[in-house]
DNA sequence: TAAGAATCTTCATGAAAATGAAAGGTGATC
DNA sequence: GATCACCTTTCATTTTCATGAAGATTCTTA
């Protein structure tokens, strides 16, 4: 397992190399933002530590950057400050967690343990498909910018559509994630006439919503 | 998106089910970490709150529960201790996060929709003999990468002839898997319609449907 | 609180696709 | 060459899906 440190703090540093490296990680360290940046360019890492702070480049500007280059790397912040408005940010931006310093060794580990165990993809914050995204923070869907008037309902199902992307969604999961009762809309055509309207509004989305008969739906980026 | 929160204090219940209901989820909401199972195996959801400590099953132990048992569901841990020991505990249990009470509200939505970025389940493996191949997520068949328009009933038997390759497969089974009701097609012809239509379909996949007389079919490469 | 707007659901209708029964043909096996 | 298993085509039926419109419900706002 591969692990990459950003941590401009030579003490910090240093503690947490040898500690990882004592649990078995390969680890390279850096102490810029920037070279953060060009370690992630060249090598796969499974985690990446990163300051909040450092030179060169933020954590939070490295880790969106890891994001919007699909980068497979989960990343772990660490952060002095406390304020939720900083972690939310943090997350937001694409770290995977984060921990306030001072920490526990024992936990780091657990952390990056926890964080190596799932099997995590390259998932930015915001949804992209097409010239379609949609922001689940904002709960926003815009076309080139543009922004899209969906109703609740129908942001769930396009919310559930490119999330599961390029797979097949079939109708008791659309059930499930965009009705309080998942058994109503299975007995009557809901769910079509629900189907129908949004393909209406994401007709010009560079996507599009194809039925798979008998199973359910499928969303495909248009040609 | 569908969100389960298990939690034995009733006010801190209400103030998760409101707010994330505000925040555009669905929710719900157990006291009991038995019931909690009891949901987990009835819905697929996207994420779960569970309280460290409730009456019936401990939050790890229902998280542990969700682990062995395969379920898609993201973890989230709420704790009211602080000690690293108990976090450490949550975490390699199989929870995917925690959060401390009290937490900030806002940054428990941000590591909810960290959560939800969690990509699910193994990714599908497309089944691949001669040109042609199966992709059993998006429910398509291709040849060359050319869409094979396949009915539900095609579809069925083309994977599980792709499937058990290179055996044969009696009716039996081909009955069991393409039909609801697998004792209808026994009687009538319908499996060898279905093969013919098939055979045209397959005629350039570099794949050809064998007859094995008296037992059943078998897919064998064109050569 | 009541009016108005937005959204959701049901209904009706039409179209498209899939299915299964039937009938006649083909080829292997004894 | 007779029989049996399988093949193929045709066609009527059934299932599934799409969509417009109207009524019902919920939410917002005055």
């Amino acid at each position: 397992m591969r692990v990459l440190v950003a941590e401009d703090d030579r003490g910090l540093r240093e503690v947490l190399v040898q500690g990882l490296e004592d649990a078995g990680y390969l680890v390279d360290a850096v102490d810029r933002g920037d070279d953060a940046v060009d370690q992630l360019k060249f090598y796969d890492y499974d985690v990446a530590i990163l300051d909040w702070r450092m030179p060169g480049l933020q954590g939070v500007e490295v880790a969106s950057w890891a994001r919007t280059h699909d980068k497979p790397t989960a990343i772990l912040m660490l952060t002095a400050r406390d304020a939720p408005p900083d972690r939310i940010q943090g997350l937001d931006a694409g770290a995977d967690d984060y921990l306030v310093k001072p920490f526990d060794f024992g936990e780091l580990l657990a952390r990056v343990r926890a964080l190596q165990r799932r099997p995590r993809g390259v998932d930015s914050p915001v949804l992209t498909r097409g010239r379609l995204s949609l922001d689940p923070a904002r709960r926003q869907v815009t076309v080139d910018g543009r922004l899209l008037n969906l109703t609740p309902a129908e942001f769930h199902i396009t919310e559930l559509l490119m999330r599961r992307f390029p797979s097949v969604v079939d109708r008791k999961a659309i059930a499930e994630h965009a009705w309080r009762d998942e058994t109503e809309p299975l007995g009557s055509n809901v769910i079509d006439v629900k189907m129908s309207r949004l393909r209406a509004k994401l007709a010009n989305a560079g996507v599009r919503i194809v039925t798979v008969r008998g199973s359910g739906f499928r969303l495909e980026e248009a040609h």
